[in-house]
DNA sequence: AAGATCGAAATTATAGATAATTTTGATCGC
DNA sequence: GCGATCAAAATTATCTATAATTTCGATCTT
């Protein structure tokens, strides 16, 4: 039952590890100790330790030379500037992406901003959300941008699953809505506007820390 | 001359390369094989690939599982791609760093433009005009966005030297003056508007490729 | 018979496992 | 407290296996 594996180990070892970062399974600011990680994987450090390269330049891990790597954590600031940083590349993304907008595209953008509203918990509402945004910027065809624009998504995703653990109320999202129909009309630049807003739409919640106090919460939410 | 070498090796080895691939040394496409690089630096093969998994995050190197590592190659679409994420991204720090630009800093920014002005070749004018862009965002304090930015400059500079390897002429910015008179005067829209559309100024230059014909190299220059 | 094409063996390089070496952090004794 | 000793964990070296490329030869076609 070994993963087929066209991947090499030190990928699957990285995709492994970033989900649960993204999941929160492991803590911010917990160490990723390399031969732990070794043994659960069955394999030798090397893998591991490539993995982790990887890791850190997809901010989600630090390493700190000669002294380990740890799960990167983050504040209000960091969310705050995934946030921008989003904003100002899913815009450009899109305006190059517009001209290869097709109609069956923005049918897939549709059916991903009906199942986001449809979403009962936050990872299904996660995973239709940058659906929607990944179809809509993805014909840009433009790949380190893409490349850039994903990163920034696991951040985001992390940030969400971080304060919304559990508990998520169905909303609909006239935002998305409001983005489509403006595509649709050949109206951009109402679009651009209004995704440059929306991306940056940080919401706060009170979750319950492990010592019973009760702190805000902040994530994206776009 | 052995560097001091706080850092790992690995990250030693990284920076030789990439530095390297700035410069055009190595050109694109070569494969970069682990063992040859290995012994050049006397180490073994392993600390070699976790410096291949940096390039490759930097988008200076591109690795094909089981086919090994190459430097990458690019087009002038990837140079107007990485010219527009610059556009986007220092426009963004700039509106961030805005608040926190101090005389001093504007001091700074003038002798790097100066130098930019004054310099005769290609390395110098990079060096300068890098250091010119850095100084202004940098305030804004924003660790992921910085580095997202620096990796850009380093695809820039290599679009540069790959297109100027040799004779560069003095050329007076007006870009850069114009932008630090603006933020002098406080106009930060003016100087952000300025620094949009510098940051996406692409030069073209004919070039004698090594077969002797001519064809059109493309660089940024802002 | 000459040329081309396909396939198998040999070579080369990458990926991973195991082993040795530092470096750092902590504990115990003074 | 301060310093030395010890243990744990990171970094690097060496070694092995596996995959990819190249070479060389055989066979088939023209």
């Amino acid at each position: 039952m070994t993963k087929p594996a066209e991947d090499t180990i030190a990928v699957r070892i990285a995709k492994a590890l970033a989900e649960r970062i993204i999941a929160g399974t492991i803590e911010p600011g917990s160490r990723l100790r390399q031969d732990h990680v070794a043994e659960e994987f069955e394999t030798s450090h090397v893998p591991v330790r490539e993995a982790f390269r990887r890791l850190e330049a997809q901010g989600l891990a630090i390493s700190e030379p000669r002294r380990g790597v740890r799960v990167a954590s983050f504040d209000l600031s960091e969310v705050k500037e995934v946030a921008a940083m989003r904003a100002a590349l899913e815009v450009l993304a899109l305006r190059h992406a517009a001209p290869h907008l097709t109609a069956a595209i923005l049918d897939k953008a549709e059916q991903a901003r009906r199942d986001c509203d449809a979403a009962t918990d936050v990872r299904a509402w996660e995973e239709a959300n940058r659906r929607f945004h990944r179809t809509l910027v993805a014909p840009c065809g433009m790949k380190r941008l893409l490349a850039t624009i994903d990163d920034l998504h696991a951040a985001s995703a992390r940030f969400l699953f971080s304060a919304w653990r559990s508990e998520w109320e169905a909303r609909t999202d006239h935002d998305h809505r409001a983005i489509l129909n403006a595509l649709r009309n050949g109206d951009l630049e109402t679009a651009i506007a209004t995704l440059a807003r929306h991306a940056q739409w940080i919401g706060e919640r009170p979750v319950r820390t492990a010592s019973g106090a009760t702190r805000g919460a902040f994530a994206i939410v776009g």
